[in-house]
DNA sequence: TGTACATCAGTGAACGCGCGTTCACTGATGTAC
DNA sequence: TGTACATCAGTGAACGCGCGTTCACTGATGTAC
């Protein structure tokens, strides 16, 4: 029984040395991640690796579930740096800025969960809990802006039905107390977010602006004035 | 002269073909591109490609460039189709909805343009111009705005100075008289625009959102009125 | 405490496939006189 | 109009490399009595 845990905690160590070694190769080699570079640079044979993953897709899966865990949390975290809780504006730019952070310091895990699909791959069923942290950490701030009546209904809108329907169902399922109109402002802040993440790391404002964080500062300002506002 | 230009005519439609193959291949494979698939599809032998594309990369070069072109021609024309030059918010969401639209029937080509880098493939300089059609003609709506007295430089909005000198930089080279303030707006709705085509288009709305056109449309209706006022 | 057995990690060879690129070549098409 | 030569498209074989996955195996570590 103790035994017993010694192999296991020797093999949790090298499930957590492969997933290491596959990022550090995710980043070089974009999402083609190989087993046999893999397994070369942990100084096993390839057929090694099986002992850990059943197959490339799952070490896969496993490095897309750290991911979205990865920048959930840094997200968690940057939303709690903000000690004044009523200051929703100054959340949700500390959560913005904490993507972008993160997306720096990750780009290749960054590029595995939001650039172009991997041809071939699907992600399962199970990274949907994962990947909805980063937004939810978003709407809670509008959450919380309503229950401390900051933030009112923004009117209806002119919400079409069908998004509204969508929404009613996703508030059904995991947010509550958010009015429709809000959370599609704040879904609209979320793509923003993610579009100003993308296009800076995948290269599209190259040679066009050069004081990148400034800028990604001063987008996230006049998008949160359209979310909060 | 007459039959040289014969040759040169089964040359012009032999390179089409293999592009046209390629961006097929594109669809299902992904930016891997292969040569050989290519050849294979088109009844000859892999190297024969070389008589017509020096090398992989020149290949996708070429598919890059192009699709810069057609997407850059479809946004042009989409706003062309709004009769009242005038109606600023009407061009403006027309443009929108033509990249949707030119996205979703071509969506291996955008996500080439867009997507995550193809890793060890860089983009040579003369897709630049090719790839600014689209901004541009964004950009163009808000000069047309300005030059007809819609729309007024809405003040420093506390532009930060890097910001402001690229911005100052990218406008001698390209545009005129769109102030700092306006054009930064603007960029706020392109990069909102092009991350609301890639959310969609990568994956991100699936079990979230149904309704998608008319979601992209209420979405592209609350940026604008952050960008046109 | 000691022994017999089961579990597990890692090996090495192999299968069957893919790829980009080079090279010497054949034959057809175009050009110059 | 006819002939000699140059250009060009496409072939087929080869080089040297990569990949994911399977399989029978060795040897060490753990478990049950």
């Amino acid at each position: 029984m103790a035994a017993g845990s010694i192999r296991a905690r020797v093999r949790a160590e090298m499930i957590d040395e492969i997933k290491a070694i596959a990022r550090k190769h995710l980043a070089s080699d974009g999402a083609n991640l190989s087993l046999r570079a893999v397994a070369r640079d942990m100084g096993m044979v390839s057929s090694a690796i099986y002992r850990y993953f059943p197959s490339r897709d799952d070490l896969l899966t496993a490095l897309i579930m750290d991911a979205y865990n990865a920048l959930g949390a840094a997200v968690e975290q940057a939303d709690d740096t903000v000690e004044d809780r009523a200051d929703l504006r100054g959340r949700w730019l500390a959560a913005c800025h904490g993507v972008r952070r993160w997306a720096l310091a990750n780009p290749a895990e960054y590029a595995l969960l939001f650039g172009s699909p991997v041809p071939g791959y699907a992600a399962p069923q199970d990274t949907i809990a994962a990947a909805s942290r980063t937004p939810l950490t978003l709407i809670r701030i509008l959450e919380d802006g309503v229950s401390r009546g900051l933030l009112s209904d923004p009117g209806p809108d002119s919400l079409p039905d069908g998004v509204r329907t969508d929404l009613d169902r996703l508030r059904e399922s995991t947010l509550p107390d958010v009015p429709s109109a809000l959370l599609a402002r704040g879904t609209v802040g979320w793509i923003h977010l993610f579009g100003a993440v993308s296009f800076e790391l995948f290269g599209q404002l190259n040679n066009v602006i050069e004081a990148r964080e400034e800028y990604f500062d001063h987008q996230m300002r006049l998008a949160a004035d359209l979310v909060l506002g």
